[in-house]
RNA sequence: GCGAAUGUGGCGUAACUGGAUAGCGCAACUGGCUACGAACCAGUAGGUUGCAGGUUCGAGUCCUGCCACUCGCACCA
């Protein structure tokens, strides 16, 4: 589509009315489609031209010679609005999906390196639900960046280090657990989730356990032996759980370095913040002040010597910057985190490292729930924050509900169901902008109608559905492109032609909402395709297969960018 | 108090970055299965885009000031 926007502004240009640059700034694509294809506004050369838009536009529209592939130029309220020849586009376009197949649409490479930090869960805890939102942002993106051209390092930054073990090791052995290793190894994250959650409570009464868990993260920070083979044992059984999850959810990782990665790499970044004369002692703390830029200072050691999140995000980006040279480093965190990252690059860019400006927040809001008639915000420290596996297992069994009532005799049901279930709470979690929070209600999370996961999985289906009952295959020499310039084929075609644009301003915006967006809109028009032309048995058969393949294969590879599993079966 | 995010029909939201009559989904009402999967399609009704100014041929979009809701702001991450 972008060689036709070229195009037109270059036929344009040769009027000698508008500059080339000047015409491929202005031509858009009109929200309504009796306006054509792409539109220019004529009115910026009213001015200087001492005549109406209107009478400029209708005098210019003769004097264009069309690109090829645009059949006509209307002349409208000031507008020049130009069309596309249906066949044309569909020969272009059909022709390139099926060279290419899932791959169409994506760009070559560019040769940069990003880095992506998402999910990054703390250990010890339970995933919750609101850990949705890192993920599964972060795993599209990851998707999205590599099929712009670059080449993804996908960092998970577990939070596995920090005052949280203080606390964890102050109420394990408070609780008087036994510490041989046959029982450290078979602890599960459960077990830790409620001894974190009783430690909230307990502290309640008692704030001088604050004081103990610092202390304990201070000597666990300094090599204690037996608080360290705690702390191995904690961080063990939360792992297995998590990557019993990601599994299930179709995510994946190149590294798991947490905080923990990070500990003997804090002292070197912390001897620099000194030798730059950086470091300043506050309120018995080491600081870097940031009062030039009307910043809280940036806590880099606390008093009794333990380091803090800052610290560690400090090294991590060095270490990152030094073992994978990134372009770009992107953290998938949400928005109530972004003076923190504000402060690290702040201080990265004091210490003079130029490359600061590369890492940038990918903020997100939070996910609420409707309590007591109003939307709030779920937590954790209560432990009454749903978890991850109940929402999915919810989500699995009500689609297998469905499916038995529908589908019964379908194979794999289980797997299905759950496939279905998670894309449908990926959707929902995808479809809108990162900042908006997502407002969290069963009904709508879980429902298979309109703008939603089953609704797009479900138009996947039908086409493979076709394909299935036709029985072979067809190719680009049994098309007759003239049988694919209805209304219904034509629109579909059009958004087929948009997949590399989609996927280009996806990765620009960090924005999978884009894509879920676009998917939405290919499976509309695939379902009221083949609504509104039938396929098998009809004269136009094969032309309309393809046009079926095609799409298949263009909605599927969406699919996966968006982390979801397309099924062919439901 | 300072900073940030959000505000669009009853609810949830979109608008290709300043373009034409603000698009869509729930919910409501209506029509379409002896039909390639009806988890679908089509139609009706529902709007002063939080308020007030400003910028210009043109503003949901940009600027200024309010209002509302949410979140952050020194030893949690």
């Amino acid at each position: 589509m972008n060689s036709f926007n070229e195009a037109i502004a270059q036929a344009v240009a040769a009027t000698g009315a508008f500059e080339l640059e000047q015409a491929k700034k202005l031509i858009t694509v009109p929200t309504d489609t009796e306006h054509g294809n792409f539109t220019l506004p004529c009115f910026v050369l009213a001015r200087s031209l001492h005549k109406a838009p209107k009478v400029i536009a209708e005098e210019l529209a003769p004097k264009i010679e069309l690109p090829s592939g645009i059949s006509k130029v209307e002349a409208v309220a000031g507008y020049l609005n130009f069309f596309i020849d249906r066949k044309f586009l569909a020969k272009s376009i059909l022709e390139a999906v099926a060279t290419k197949g899932l791959d169409y649409g994506h760009a070559d490479s560019n040769g940069k390196i990003v880095c992506m930090d998402y999910s990054s869960p703390n250990i010890g805890k339970e995933l919750a639900f609101h850990h949705l939102r890192s993920t599964m942002i972060g795993n599209s993106l990851a998707r999205i960046y590599k099929a712009a051209g670059y080449k993804v390092v996908r960092i998970n930054h577990l939070g596995d280090w920090g005052t949280a073990f203080g606390k964890l090791i102050v109420m394990y052995l408070r609780e008087k657990r036994p510490t041989d290793q046959a029982t450290l190894d078979s602890l599960t994250v459960k077990e830790l989730n409620i001894l974190y959650a009783s430690f909230s409570k307990a502290a309640e009464a008692e704030p001088e356990l604050e004081d103990e868990a610092r202390a304990a993260f201070s000597k666990l920070e300094k090599g204690d032996e037996f608080y360290h083979q705690l702390w191995l044992a904690f961080r063990a059984a939360t792992l297995k759980e998590l990557m019993r999850i990601y599994k299930m959810m179709g995510v994946d990782f190149d590294y798991y370095t947490g905080e923990s990665f990070y500990e003997d790499k804090m002292p070197a970044v912390i001897q620099d913040l000194e030798t730059k004369g950086l470091l300043e002692r506050s309120e018995e703390r080491d600081v870097v002040k940031l009062d030039e830029y009307k910043l809280n200072p940036c806590l880099i050691r606390k008093s009794d010597g333990s380091t803090l999140y800052a610290t560690r995000d400090l090294a991590a980006a060095i270490y990152r910057k030094k073992e994978y040279n990134f372009d770009k480093c992107l953290y998938v965190v949400d928005l109530g985190q972004a003076l923190h990252f504000k402060q690290v690059k702040l201080v990265l860019k004091k210490m003079g490292y130029d490359w600061y400006d590369t890492l940038v927040h990918i903020p997100f809001g939070v996910i609420l729930n409707l309590i007591d008639g109003k939307w709030e915000k779920g937590k954790t420290r209560t432990g009454k924050a749903k978890l991850l596996r109940d929402v999915i297992e919810a989500a699995q069994q009500k689609i297998l509900d469905f499916i038995n009532q529908k589908n019964p005799e379908l194979e794999n049901k289980e797997q299905i169901a759950q496939q279905i279930g998670i894309s449908a709470l990926t959707f929902n979690d995808l479809k809108n902008h990162r900042l908006m929070d997502v407002k969290f209600d069963w009904d709508s999370a879980l429902s298979f109608e309109g703008a939603t996961g089953p609704y797009v999985q479900n138009a996947h289906v039908r086409l493979c559905s076709i394909m299935r009952k036709a029985g072979y295959d067809v190719n680009l020499q049994d098309v007759d492109f003239d049988q694919l310039s209805d209304d219904a084929a034509y629109e579909l075609i059009k958004l087929l032609a948009q997949k590399s644009e989609k996927i280009r301003k996806a990765c620009e915006t960090d924005e999978p909402c884009e894509l879920a967006q676009y998917s939405l809109d290919i499976a509309g028009a695939a379902h009221k395709f083949i609504h509104d032309d039938r396929v098998l048995g009809s004269a136009e058969e094969k032309s309309r297969l393809f046009l079926v393949k095609c799409t298949q294969i263009v909605l599927e590879d969406v699919l996966v960018l968006l982390g979801l599993f397309p099924v062919r079966n439901m």
